[in-house]
RNA sequence: GCCCGUGUAGCUUAGCUGGAUAGAGCAGCGCACUUCUAAUGCGCAGGUCACAGGUUCGAAUCCUGUCACGGGUACCA
């Protein structure tokens, strides 16, 4: 069965080419939800449009595609409105009919890409040797939302975890290691990493030996010397276990097959240098290799080049943008590749990916999307720290985001077993966390702010977790089998019931569209919307207190709720609780 | 300087790519509970969509300019 919207475009748009002739058969007929229920159900905006371009009055048109129009089996009621507003409302029947149909159906009604593609998303990236930090939360979170989302429409998703796992930071690191007598074998926790790179980083600034001595460890680790092989490759894999473990709390799915670090295009990088020599792209400016990538100006208005090789030889984070990119065209073969990195990278993305393109490396039927997000900060509005200063933890987030969820169950819900309200309160607090970061525009900035994300009312979590918790609790009531309810007929007849239906008959085409768009707040204010008119439904008309078919129906529209939640939640990388 | 982004109610924000009266939540005021967990729902009040022009049947949305804030602007990532 078609999407609904599907429908009444298909209707709109044969109609429109009887009125006025075939040519306009592939005319977009704008069809939104009714701006006001009094309205209808949904609306067609294509009137005013084409009346500009035919050069009749708008409501004229209307008028003549609504003479035209086939309403046989679909339509209960049609009327203009406005200037040319066409409002349509469908016959209860087949909002009924496609409510069970999406009831019945294991994909929950989103539908699969018409072209399935294999698409590289790269998100996250710690760096090897710290631990994560806020500064790690958008990206993890939204990346991982959006593989999530990509994999629901079918799509084959390879994810790319881009390690900081090599670099000139590892000589100093090593070196220290090297002196405090690191055994490789022995391992070490996330937080004695972070305290050794502290103290490298000093004696590094402080200490002109070291200094010395550390930038021989990087000229020996960069030609392969096994000894400090050994210790980089220890580190490496300490810190992977340490990211899987974050990943893991977070039911992120990420591992550590999905790495593909900045360490693994070390040996590709000599020969992306040599491919831009050969295609005539490689410019020598000041001792340095570089690319112009055009349509980029330094502060004198110069053109501004992109460094590929330092006047020493080494290479830089641009060069290993460019292999990534390569390996994933070319040996991945993916047809998307999806960067889920800050704003503050936003240029470095343009100036890489103009240069693929302009060599020729990337053609433009592989897409470049750039997924580029705000900050996150403190309530002074400035980058969110601790009250000392120091950058905050993941992990501290994690356990706060528990602590205070499970806080506020103990309070709201002091019956829940405690094993229960253990697990209630990660997935309330991660949720939560999760939630706050997806359900605004990306790319704004947001002020960190505990009691707002865990907030009961408005757009949050907790409240849509709740809301499914409390459709559950029905079926818990009613001694029916959450699972086993088929649910029978649907009939839609109050006009909360109606205003519930059409919410839930949209989910597909909204996941569809967060796998165009990239952003997941859509999905966020359609779940909210979702769960605002499942509580207005649910005032309105009792459930395990009406009989017969009218009981099995409301069942049904319960069930069906809970598994639009379930599922959009899902996409979103948060898990429901069947009790809070 | 130049480039990019942001600016919507006291606060936090949405606005489906130009459509009907700019929607929510919090905070404030007023209703509705022998409940399907009221962790809710309904109502009232609250807007110069930063500012000024422009485009057209129609602008928060598009174009120009201005202001404020943030970011970027060659050998860090």
């Amino acid at each position: 069965m078609h999407d609904l919207q599907t429908l009444l475009e298909q209707r709109i748009r044969t109609a429109t080419a009887a009125a006025f002739g075939d040519e306009h058969a592939a005319i977009d007929p704008l069809i939104r939800s009714a701006s006001n229920p009094q309205h209808g159900d949904f609306q067609a905006n294509l009137a005013m449009a084409l009346g500009k371009k035919l050069g009749q009055p708008p409501r004229k048109v209307a008028e003549a595609i609504v003479d035209a129009l086939d309403t046989q089996g679909l339509l209960a009621g049609v009327s203009l409105g406005g200037p040319g507003f066409i409002n349509l409302t469908v016959e209860p029947g087949v909002l009924a009919e496609h409510a069970v149909a999406m009831l019945a159906d294991d994909g929950g009604g989103v539908p699969r890409a018409g072209t399935p593609q294999t698409v590289v998303v790269d998100y996250s990236s710690p760096n090897v040797a710290k631990e994560m930090h806020v500064g790690h939360l958008r990206s993890t979170v939204i990346g991982d939302a959006l593989v999530r989302t990509l994999e629901a429409v079918g799509h084959t998703v390879v994810r790319q975890n881009h390690l900081g796992d090599w670099g000139t930071q590892f000589g100093m690191l090593i070196e220290n290691l090297k002196d405090a007598g690191f055994d490789p074998q022995a391992g070490a926790s996330a937080g004695e990493l972070t305290a050794l790179y502290k103290a490298a980083k000093k004696r590094f600034d402080d200490d002109a030996d070291f200094n010395t001595r550390a930038r021989a460890r990087v000229v020996k680790l960069q030609a392969g010397d096994e000894e400090t092989l050994a210790v980089w490759r220890a580190l490496v894999a300490l810190s992977n276990d340490y990211f899987e473990t974050v990943y893991g709390r977070m039911g992120v799915k990420l591992t550590r097959d999905d790495v593909r670090g900045e360490s693994f295009y070390n040996d590709k990088l000599a020969a992306v240098v040599g491919r831009l020599d050969e295609g005539g792209h490689l410019k020598e400016s000041q001792g340095a290799k570089v690319v112009f990538p055009e349509g980029f100006a330094d502060r004198e208005g110069e053109p501004l080049p992109m460094i590929v090789q330092k006047s020493d030889g080494g290479y830089l984070y641009a060069t290993t943008d460019l292999a990534a990119a390569v390996y994933r065209v070319e040996e991945i073969k993916a047809a998307r590749v999806i960067y889920v990195i800050g704003l503050p990278q936003r240029q470095h993305f343009q100036m890489f990916s103009t240069t693929l393109r302009q060599c020729g490396w990337v053609d433009d039927a592989v897409r470049l999307d750039y997924v580029g997000f705000g900050s996150v900060l403190g309530a002074d509005k400035k980058m969110f720290k601790t009250r000392s200063g120091e950058t905050v933890r993941l992990v501290d987030l994690l356990d706060e985001a528990e602590k205070r969820a499970a806080a506020a169950i103990a309070e709201k819900n002091p019956d829940l077993p405690g094993s229960e309200a253990a697990a209630v309160a990660k997935a309330v607090g991660m949720g939560s966390l999760k939630y706050a970061d997806l359900s605004g525009d990306r790319v704004k900035d947001y002020v960190f702010d505990w009691d707002r994300m865990l907030a009961l009312d408005g757009n949050t979590a907790p409240y849509l977790l709740y809301s499914y918790a409390r459709i559950r609790s029905i079926f818990r009531k009613g001694d029916i089998a959450f699972d086993g309810f088929a649910g029978g007929q649907v009939s839609v007849a109050a006009s909360a019931e109606r205003g519930l239906v059409l919410q839930l008959l949209g989910f597909g085409a909204m996941v569809e569209s967060v796998a165009q768009s990239l952003e997941p707040h859509r999905l966020c204010n359609y779940l909210y919307e979702l769960a605002t008119r499942y509580h207005r439904f649910f005032e309105a008309c009792p459930v395990l207190k009406s009989e017969g078919e009218l009981r099995d129906s409301r069942l049904a529209l319960c069930k069906l709720t809970a598994l639009t939640l379930e599922r959009g939640l899902g996409l979103l990388g948060i898990e429901v609780v069947e009790r809070m």
